[in-house]
Order: structure tokens, then sequence, then C-alpha cells
DNA sequence: CTATATTGATTACAGATGTAAACGCACTGA
DNA sequence: TCAGTGCGTTTACATCTGTAATCAATATAG
């Protein structure tokens, strides 16, 4: 199942509040991207049948939730670009990203313990 | 200018050699990717339309070239999927990188350098 | 010189995507 | 009871993608 770029827009959202009705989806996503209303429908009805999202009838509307694991998604896409753009090697993504990207210090300090961890335990499996 | 998943393997192949032609690409992208000959050629086509690659007649042939350069290709989509899968924070992106790939120890080394240099950089610039 | 092979160009076509209008039903105020 | 209103459902449609066959022109073999 593949989300898209729009679609996932959609999923941020319904990610973060856990449950959402459609008109605050509307609401909050509609002027932000410059969709229409009926766009903002569309997504959530495909992300529904797509298996993303799941209803729950609360009175008469919906209630919609995600059916789909964040990092689950994250993990596909990750791998698509990957494998993709950089043609399977990591490295060279992730010093650009790191390049890239305005990072705080102590998100700095967590991906520096997060690369020392990887490095030990690289050391006492396979010695290289 | 918008590459596709497909049209990534034919750019990434196109870029490794500099210039390279069409039966060529046939050759090393159709067996290895399940494509048929007229599939490459399809991308090439589609490619040269789009303007990432050129064409320069080498006899009655074509050498392609690409005519936009991996590095900013790599910038937008990089860009694309911290927006939309990560909406825009680049750290958790980061990590979740960090924890799905494997590094070599001389690429965790010069990824640690990077976010020396990174804070250091904040250090001295906004001081936080 | 003619038949065949090569290679770029054109055409095909189904499914995904972005974008959105139209439809239908249930409720609500007049 | 009747016209709006709100919300989910259907339908619409152009473009992009993946995948590929066919066409046309040229070169090459016989």
């Amino acid at each position: 199942m593949q989300i898209s770029d729009a679609e996932w827009i959609v999923m941020n959202l319904v990610w973060e509040t856990e449950q959402i009705e459609a008109n605050e989806v509307i609401e909050q996503l509609a002027e932000a991207n410059e969709w229409s209303p009926a766009t903002v429908k569309t997504m959530l009805h495909r992300l529904v049948k797509k298996g993303a999202l799941s209803t729950e009838p609360i009175g008469k509307r919906y209630l919609y939730r995600s059916s789909v694991k964040r990092q689950d998604c994250i993990r596909q896409a990750s791998r698509t670009i990957l494998d993709r753009v950089f043609g399977g090697h990591a490295a060279p993504a992730l010093m650009h990203f790191v390049k890239a990207s305005r990072l705080s210090t102590s998100e700095i300090a967590e991906l520096k313990a997060l690369l020392d961890s990887k490095e030990t335990k690289r050391k006492e499996s396979d010695n290289v």
C-alpha cells in the first residue's frame, strides 16, 4: 500500500491527533495547502479505501483514525528513497540530510549518541 | 521537473557513466529491473523530454548525458520526503535513517565529524 | 539492390494522483 | 412540511507513471 505525497499530509495530521473528524481535517488542511474542501474529502476517502484510515461512526459522522503505523509507513518510504534516489547507499544520503538540516544542539547530541552506539555494536559484532 | 522512481534508476546510471548510449542503458538496466527494452527506451525518451537528459548525435545514434546535477535532484527529492513524510522535522528522519542503515565505521566517523562541525557552527552563530 | 536488423519516435493503455464538482441523504430552522 | 446545510459517496478529468508494442528510417548483409 502506497501513500502519495498529498496523502501524507493528511496522514500526518491523523497520526498527530489520534482521531479526527472530516470537518476538522478540512479546517486544518484545506487552506494551508490551498486545497478545496472537496479535495480533502477525496483524500480521506481514498485513504480509507486504501486501508490506511479506518472510520468509526460517531453519531452520523465518522471519526477517522489511522489503521497503519506511522513507523511502518516511514520505514517503507525511507527504503524507497534510499533505494531509488541514493541507489541504496545510505551514507551519502545521511551526509546530505545532515548538511541540509537545521538541527538543535540536543538533536545533534542525540544523533551522535546514536552513532556511538552503532559504532560500538559494529565493533563488537563484526570487528571491522 | 520531477523524476519518477523508475526514472531515478536510469538517471543513476547516466550520472555514474557521464555519458552512455541507449543500448548500454538497456543492457545494464533491462534485465536487472525486469524491464523490456522498450520500457527503457521510454524512460530515456521521457527524461529527454523532461530536460533531465540531453542527447548528442554520435554517428547515427545518440549519446545520452544528464543535463541536471545529481546533487540538485537529490536535494529536491530529499526536501520532498522531509516535508511530506517527516512533516519537515529533519531530526526524526535522520534518527530513523541512522537506525535503519548499515554504516561502516569510517562512515560513522564521517557523520560524527559532520555533526561536530554543525554543532560548532551553531554555538558560534546563534549561541543556542 | 533488396531484405533484415537496429534504434529512435510514436502510439497505447491501465492505474495512480491531484484536484474538484455533483449527488444524495439526513437534520434543522422557518 | 420545505428549503438549506453538512457530510459522506460518486463521478470527472487531466496528468503522470509503469510498461510496452508498433512504426519508420537507416544501415548492413547478401
